[in-house]
RNA sequence: GGCCCGUUCGUCUAUCGGUUAGGACGCCAGGUUUUCAUCCUGGUAAGAAGGGUUCGAUUCCCUUACGGGCUA
């Protein structure tokens, strides 16, 4: 009998998830990690993580296996947190739930789990996974969930084939509804449970009052750009090969002070991201100013406004070689190949045609259409079908 | 100094005697969302001050204050 260990988060999800696998013949272990506990910074909710213990630890009682609990707020911390200053500090807008499955779902549990003498870790994600045999090896792919409302594929955009080869996503063939479905005939008490949100572990957190602990605020100016700004005017110029092409559409702007006009006062550029509405506290606009770019270094916050705003909009996008991945090594592009794909730089995104280009640098990614705030730090995705093949950081 | 114009939610503005003083942006609160964002719904909030005219004044008149313009 093979031994699965599942993560139970204490939601519905990780529930069911437990539930299937025991009906299909394996022995579980569920396995609640801990990895956060200053609850000082989450909005709301008294104690989160010690309510989702608590519902882990029935669930696992009503299901009638073992429980336990590990601590990994240390290496959450070293792999997560840590990661995630830096990218603000940056001026890059990190995705720590990608890193947290790289880093410690996937990683220190999955170890530990081994130790534990486990076959498989078992998560309730919705994804899927099968294998197919090429030249004689096993390959693992990636498959979106069943249900395109909740695909959650694009969180395992950093899985490796390895990580792959150990997991098991019991639920990525059912629909939510389904999934609480079963959760309310087994009677588990996460059944009717809201779905988290926010970051994973930590929850719903007021980003600015979070960074803070880190990075300090410092006023700054906030600047909007016209939508006739002539840099939007200018023509293509005439390209003499192809990456010199992607590399005109992928380009940034870089704006200056002198290019728009002041309209108010930031508490540090590094909180903000691209694209973002809220937090500006500018008024007085006929539409809402969007952040089309920040500058941490002179600290200066560039918008414009409506979400039409040339200054919003990029054809192309690049991926350094040293944060490149392919889940599907074996499909991993050759200098100055192609690939037509789907891709999508948000979770949730809907799939946009996107063709890659490989170059001894690194990978262009440039879409069909051009796509609203593409954010350096963020994750690009690209997919065959249904089948994640592979992603990188937007550099 | 003289003459003229303006002053409405935090901001930009609508309302030419009777309106719950409207909208947009902001902000706040919910909703959607295991990242950051986006998005959806709702809420908040105003007639510079004082005095008239009128059954009734944001709206008409006068004074004051503060802006802006023209002219010596």
């Amino acid at each position: 009998m093979k031994r699965v260990i599942v993560g139970l988060s204490g939601g519905v999800d990780s529930s069911v998830a437990a539930y299937l696998l025991q009906q299909q013949g394996y022995e579980v272990i569920g396995l609640f990690m801990k990895n956060w506990h200053d609850d000082s910074v989450t909005i709301s909710n008294e104690c989160p993580w010690l309510e989702d213990s608590n519902d882990a630890m029935l669930v696992a009682e009503k299901l009638g296996i073992p429980f336990q609990t590990v601590d990994l707020s240390e290496q959450y911390k070293e792999r997560i947190v840590d990661y995630m200053f830096n990218e603000y500090e940056k001026g890059r807008t990190p995705n720590p739930d990608v890193l947290c499955n790289r880093e410690i779902k996937f990683d220190v549990f999955l170890k530990i789990a081994l130790d534990l003498g486990a076959d498989y870790v078992a998560t309730g994600h919705y994804c899927r996974k099968d294998t197919i045999e090429k030249n004689g090896e096993t390959v693992y792919r990636l498959l979106a969930g069943k249900d395109g409302n909740k695909d959650q594929s694009y969180f395992l955009c950093q899985l490796s084939q390895d990580q792959l080869s150990k997991a098991l996503f019991p639920i990525g063939e059912l629909t939510k509804p389904e999934v609480r479905k079963i959760a309310a005939e087994q009677g588990l008490i996460t059944a009717e449970k809201r779905d988290s949100q926010g970051l994973c572990f930590i929850g719903k957190v007021r980003l600015p009052e979070f960074l803070q602990q880190q990075l300090k605020p410092k006023e700054g100016v906030i600047v909007e750009i016209d939508k006739d700004y002539e840099a939007y005017q200018n023509h293509e110029p005439e390209f003499h090969s192809v990456q010199e092409k992607l590399d005109f559409l992928s380009q940034k702007k870089h704006y200056s002070l002198s290019d728009g006009k002041v309209v108010g006062k930031h508490q540090g550029a590094h909180y903000f991201t691209k694209g973002q509405r809220k937090g500006l506290a500018v008024g007085g606009t006929v539409e809402p100013l969007f952040v089309i770019d920040t500058d941490v270094e002179e600290n200066v916050i560039y918008t414009g406004q409506g979400n039409t705003h040339p200054g919003l909009f990029r054809k192309a996008l690049f991926v350094s070689k040293d944060e490149l991945h392919w889940i599907r090594e074996d499909l991993a592009l050759n200098e100055g190949e192609t690939m037509p794909v789907m891709a999508r730089i948000r979770y949730r995104q809907p799939l946009q045609k996107a063709t890659l280009y490989k170059v001894p640098s690194g990978l262009y990614v440039e879409f069909e259409k051009p796509q609203s705030a593409i954010t350096e730090g963020q994750f690009v995705a690209w997919y065959l079908e249904d089948e994640l093949v592979g992603s990188g950081v937007i550099s």
